[in-house]
DNA sequence: AATAGACTCAAATACTAAATTAGTCGAAAG
DNA sequence: CTTTCGACTAATTTAGTATTTGAGTCTATT
């Protein structure tokens, strides 16, 4: 296979998910079909299925190329802090922030039948989260080598970075949960300073 | 009315919601009918409705007797430690327990159309954490009172309170999410003191 | 005041037929 | 030898309808 060949085999793959992308965010998962993205692509619907094995599987890619993009935006505005606590609390605030942008998007994306899909969010829920605990345990291991973190010790860092994302999973829900915006913002912040403080203080046992 | 009577009246109140939970743990809320329940109590349905508005109120009044018990139960526990953060770590366990108890039982309840049912849920949630919030903010304040919580300040109790309920909300999701029994008790013990000792240090700024 | 039995109407269920659509296959185009 | 397409099938969804169920009401009775 010539190189060209892979590039233009690359090419149709971005096009399909850019279509794939729209289509979902407008009808939903469901109300979207294959013709439907075949079409806008201007390509027949057997050439999806050269592509992508299922119509779950384009969806996974899309969500997938939109994880990316916003792991790599954190990452860069992590990389200019020096601090790793600093750089802790930007990666509580950016996820609270992304979120709030995608929360309308996402309810349209996942309406209708949730139950259908499981296995598949539930498989994007579980790489979502492994990424973030890799990106979150490489800033603790850099806290803990320059002495920010006197609370945790480097063997314990897959476990406090899996607390990380729970603890950001109950903020996040009180997005949802709490209605005076003003507020949320602030109380995110509150929160993050209180945990990233615990983290910073030696425990005493 | 006399005296009896009320105690009757309560006796039968007593007898529905006992016999309705019974029936909601095995059925779920839509396959147990007012019928099943009246039946099993020995009155008419009729009569069930001369207690209870509706079918949702019959369920609301049987998840807050599980919530006065929890939260009694609780509460005594806590009473018996002197330092409020034992007593705030009590608390974040116990309701971890509390969960891994239910959790089975809920899943039986909930089955069925949950949509159908949200605005119920919603109402049985909101006071949920309106009670964790307000003994959230008892145990806060002695802490503050009595030096041990350095961070925080009185006028911000409410909401650190909040964010205590989030983050035990976090926690709690992680029992469902993450599978290695073994490792989330220890887990959960961990974040909690993470959580407090950020409570305890003063804050720089 | 407390209960029951008969009643109503809205909603859930069950069934069916018709239409859509996910996914396959073999052939054709480049 | 990679990429595309159009026709095909099998499965799923939708739509329409008939039937049953069950929440909530009403009236009568104790």
């Amino acid at each position: 296979m010539k190189k060209i060949d892979i590039l233009r085999e690359e090419q149709t793959r971005t096009d399909i998910i850019a279509t794939a992308q729209k289509l979902f965010q407008k009808y939903g998962i469901d109300k979207t079909t294959m013709d439907d993205i075949a079409r806008e692509v201007g390509k027949g619907k057997s050439t999806l299925y050269y592509y992508y094995t299922s119509k779950e599987e384009v969806f996974y890619a899309v969500v997938n190329k939109e994880k990316d993009e916003v792991m790599k935006s954190i990452k860069k505005t992590i990389s200019n802090l020096e601090s790793p606590s600093e750089q802790l609390k930007t990666f509580f605030l950016s996820h609270f922030n992304e979120l709030k942008h995608k929360i309308n998007l996402y309810s349209v994306i996942l309406q209708g039948n949730v139950k259908k899909h499981i296995d598949l969010f539930g498989r994007i829920q579980k790489e979502n989260i492994s990424s973030e605990i890799e990106m979150i345990k490489e800033i603790l291991l850099k806290g803990i080598k320059n002495g920010e973190f006197k609370n945790i010790k480097e063997k314990d860092c897959e476990d406090i970075a899996i607390i990380c994302v729970t603890v950001i999973q109950g903020l996040d829900s009180s997005i949802i949960f709490f209605k005076d915006e003003a507020q949320k913002e602030l109380r995110i912040e509150t929160a993050t300073d209180i945990f990233i403080k615990g983290l910073q203080y030696r425990r005493q046992k």
